[in-house]
DNA sequence: TCCTATAGTTAGGTATACCTAATTTGGAAG
DNA sequence: CTTCCAAATTAGGTATACCTAACTATAGGA
């Protein structure tokens, strides 16, 4: 007479965090919500790649819950709770650990490492992650140059992105700058990118031509110019040095 | 006028193989359904902690998509389909790669090996799963003694668990053998086991006593004498050496 | 052979996470 | 102060993968 252990995978799932969740609130994350301001319903909606409507339902449960991640009141936007703000953080870690990890140790090409993070990153366990973070000697930055949340879920001193970095597309006028990051989002980009020597902390020489719509590009190791196009300076963030 | 990308994760969920459905293979396999021989819907059940009607329902729709993962009738049971059995196999050899590589690359201890494993099977790339067989040599077993299956989809010569092995609980009388293979499945057994020096590989002397319920066991390292319960001799795999 | 127990199946329902279409809201512009 | 539009919400529907309860089929014992 068996007893029946049933409805045990269908509660592990209900309980926990699952993928969506954790999507949702990297991107509340993502678009300002981990601070005062709040985000937009819409904004959601695109960068999830999903009807406001699943938007707003999702929210509303989230917010609805015992615990909840975020701080919802219709028509208002939402912004993480301070357990949101955590958990988003600790998959962000788990990202830039796991790419860092496919880069350095088991020799991903660059443009590979963000899809496999991308999947793995809700999957792996505290004890994973303190591994592949001892066996690297905890670094703080990944391969594209942005910060590591620290285990405790908080972003470290001097965190990257830089807020005085701007985008290699915005820059105006002709100077040096230092390579801040790169966006871990367009493989194809990367690609390129990593072609022409560009890699975070390296220096960069930009003259802007006149006749063609890209970006005249000299960095330190090669002495070479590469010429950007506009699409790919999108995805490149520098800090201007002093002349 | 946004088209809206919707409905991709859907899709994306939709078409390629879930997590359930690799472990209803993986049931299937281990039952001995890649074989002439069916599998009963009632052991599915049971492996998989689910109800025998959400069995019957899986298995419709796995035999009825356009390329079938089982060949299943009703009241008849199941057994893999070429390309089910391709996939399972190719989801044991994620599992026991991953769990050669957190046991050698990432120090994990052996008896969390398996529950990591089960998670990160299902969700690791091509790319993922040839850079880490690479790294470790192409390995031919895992940690607990098992044949790896190759990149091909096929379980390599001399397959372990070997066909002559036996539980180590089903010995009868005294005698010598060779440690065939170790359940990865009880995490509290592996603790003990494994600090008797029990090892896939290892010789293993056995006296049954009289007295005790349990076994009286000597590896070869430590001439130590342990006393094993017979609950654990149920997780251990033995060959029987020729005197 | 028949008949019942057990295995398997069907029917109907839950929760998740999506969707579209219809409706409501709130703030900016006249 | 009203109007209107874009943003947000509600209502109702899909697919997955589970469940329970009720029904059916098959195989083995009397």
């Amino acid at each position: 007479m068996e007893t029946g252990d049933h409805n045990m995978a269908a509660r592990r799932r209900t309980n926990g965090n699952t993928e969506s969740v954790d999507n949702y609130l990297k991107a509340i994350l993502y678009l300002g919500g981990a601070e005062e301001s709040r985000v937009t319903i819409k904004a959601l909606a695109g960068r999830l790649s999903v009807a406001p409507a699943s938007v707003t339902n999702m929210l509303q449960k989230l917010a609805g819950s015992p615990a909840p991640l975020v701080e919802y009141e219709r028509h208002r936007g939402v912004r993480l709770s301070s357990a949101g703000k955590r958990r988003a953080l600790e998959v962000v870690r788990h990202h830039r650990l796991i790419e860092t990890f496919l880069y350095q140790v088991l020799d991903y090409p660059i443009e590979e490492l963000h899809e496999e993070a991308e999947r793995l990153e809700h999957f792996i366990s505290e004890r994973f992650e303190q591994r592949i973070a001892a066996k690297l000697g905890n670094p703080r930055i990944d391969p594209h140059g942005h910060s590591i949340p620290t285990m405790e879920g908080e972003m470290p001193e001097g965190e990257r992105p830089a807020r005085e970095s701007i985008l290699l597309a915005d820059v105006v006028g002709d100077g040096t700058f230092v390579i801040d990051s790169i966006s871990d989002r367009d493989a194809h980009s990367l690609r390129s990118i990593e072609a022409c020597g560009i890699t975070p902390g390296a220096r960069l020489r930009v003259r802007k031509s006149a006749s063609s719509e890209g970006y005249s590009v000299r960095t330190g190791r090669s002495s070479k110019v590469f010429d950007l196009s506009r699409e790919v300076a999108r995805d490149v963030r520098v800090v201007r040095l002093p002349k």
